[in-house]
DNA sequence: TGGGTGTAATTAAGCGCTTACTTAAGCATG
DNA sequence: CATGCTTAAGTAAGCGCTTAATTACACCCA
């Protein structure tokens, strides 16, 4: 507790310089083994755990890397449901952190906040990874000017900047096409997540590319859609079915919690899932496995996409000056029961990268 | 991009001395608005982001916690599953962080790199959270020489430090004597998660209370064990059937994974839950009330848990030489199916504290 | 014996901030 | 008009490391 002991105090204690100590510290060379002895030993003594800052003002890096990402469902209803995204993203990038021998620093832009956290994460890292629409156009390129920025899975956001993301329309795509070429469906409804989302975006693009492929007619928007949440799934379904006097054959839904609600709805509603609506889902959380019908879905990579984001960045404050990098993972459509599939196939559809 | 401007840049374009510069951004006093107002143009206009490493060298605060957990399912088969609890802890962490104008580091100890990590992250840090086990009793007290440490529940290595924790004793006597007084079962069983686990000990040993209280036998150790996943929970449950003639009227599970595991193997098995055996789990992951039957289980408030150990750690931090704080939070029994109830009753138990 | 070559070690100049101390200026007071 | 008080600003000494430049020494060879 108490009194950090310094670099001076462990060089006065083996009886060397303190550029000893500190070459002994960095693994470097220039020192006898009994030195490098007599130094380990008198750090383990003080308990010596040499200062950060000090280190990095000294080096100009701080062996830290940034990690800011939207705060979904703050302190309101639904937030036990929204994580795992993020919380699998966020694994991923300690763990490329780690491996590289930075440490990662997390912070969630509670909406209003959003401006000063930025610049307060930015004052302590060497770069920093923002996922999705965690801030502004103007504070991103505002940031970039004093560190190295990676954009995470927002592709509106990737100009001038790195970009790592996953293949959302190409999974949006194959499900919606396996749909349609396994089962014969015909008459296809998309729910959308909130509508500004990039990911609504991207996979109601994807959808709407299948339908084309199979020349049905392409809508102009989203049928109904809602928060990516369960409460949001149940509402956006009563809304379609009080839209249409039939209900669709099919529903592509945005992601699995909605998939989860939108079950609730039919359910509550007398209809069978899939025998009078095949339903399908985005991002394969851990329920989806355990609900019945189990959920077919499309499953992103998330813990790569931290592990490369990060990677990206660590290689970029490397070499500054290299050409901008854009990396796109690709998805896997997960065959389950909710689509109509009576077993597992023997492999699933990759979403075209 | 490229390079960082430093706080004599901003000076000297606003006509002013760098201690003017420090006193405007953290927002102090003895200057007039005017000036306030062109030191903040300025900045703004060199992109400047202040270096925390000078700023930290200087006040001898990082201004950066640190949270150490156990990296469970390191690239193994189930390594989807586990997160759940760890990462509501991390949210609950970068919350009270946050809040405080203080930001979060996170690391994960892979079992081997475990005391490097530790101290390279303790060198970037004011004080640390160390989650459960995942770090030895001799680098815990080693580390606490220079910075302070939070333990959060492991409650075996409390001594000596602030200590967060969840009642994972009370809420396992408490379903267990829900088991016993509302369903009248009086043969039951306990699967434990791994042997060590600090979770697996306390929550044995409520158990074990609650049996005691009701004048049952009470047992030496678990009847089966495994991992805390799914995987273990259904290789334990194939353990157990095989050792007894009859298998038990309910089983008190480790956690809700290990449950869901456990309900595999009995359906395997072709036998009924909760009418033939009846199984309670611990955790209440999102899974839990997605399965059918819907789990009972004990819900610990683990973003609170991250929160609390974080507020603990600042405090601590502001004031070294306070008396130890330790800190027992309340667990909830969840009441579904999975024990035989019907409906839910009006409000659930809750574990003592 | 002297000069070259390595290796082990030291010296000391920063790195970019904060802050105690000091100065300057404006203003009210007796 | 000298005195003291308040407020706005500047000066400069660190904070604890790293590292380029330098020194000290041992060794080898002609």
């Amino acid at each position: 507790m108490a009194t950090r002991s310094t670099i001076y105090a462990v060089a006065r204690r083996s009886g060397v310089s303190t550029a000893t100590v500190s070459r002994v510290m960095s693994d470097g060379t220039g020192f006898s083994t009994e030195t490098r002895d007599r130094v380990l030993a008198a750090a383990t003594d003080l308990g010596w755990v040499p200062s950060n800052s000090a280190r990095g003002l000294a080096t100009q890096r701080s062996g830290i890397v940034g990690l800011l990402f939207p705060d979904l469902g703050h302190s309101g209803e639904a937030e036990k449901e929204s994580p795992l995204y993020v919380d699998e993203v966020i694994r991923g990038a300690e763990r490329a952190a780690t491996a590289a021998g930075d440490a990662v620093l997390i912070a969630a832009t509670h909406s209003s906040s959003g401006r000063d956290l930025a610049f307060s994460i930015a004052s302590k890292v060497d770069g920093l990874v923002v996922l999705a629409r965690s801030l502004s156009a103007a504070d991103l390129s505002s940031i970039s000017r004093s560190i190295p920025i990676v954009v995470l899975a927002n592709a509106s956001a990737r100009r001038g900047f790195d970009f790592v993301g996953a293949d959302s329309r190409g999974g949006a795509r194959a499900v919606t096409a396996h749909l349609i070429a396994e089962h014969g469906y015909r008459d296809l409804a998309f729910m959308s997540g909130p509508a500004r989302s990039p990911d609504s975006i991207e996979r109601f693009a994807g959808f709407c590319e299948a339908l084309a492929a199979a020349d049905l007619p392409v809508p102009d928007a989203p049928d109904a859609d809602g928060s990516f949440t369960e409460a949001g799934g149940e509402r956006a379904m009563r809304a379609l079915l009080a839209l249409r006097h039939r209900p669709p054959r099919a529903v592509v839904v945005g992601n699995d919690e909605m998939t989860l609600g939108a079950l609730a709805t039919l359910r509550a509603a007398r209809m069978r899932v899939p025998a009078d609506v095949a339903l399908t889902g985005f991002d394969d959380i851990a329920a989806a496995r355990h609900v019945r019908p189990a959920l077919t879905t499309v499953r992103q990579p998330m813990r790569e996409l931290g592990e490369r984001s990060v990677e990206t960045l660590l290689q970029r404050i490397r070499e500054p000056r290299t050409p901008r990098r854009s990396l796109l993972l690709e998805t896997d459509v997960v065959i389950r029961r909710s689509c109509g599939c009576r077993r597992r196939p023997a492999h699933a559809d990759r979403g075209a990268a």
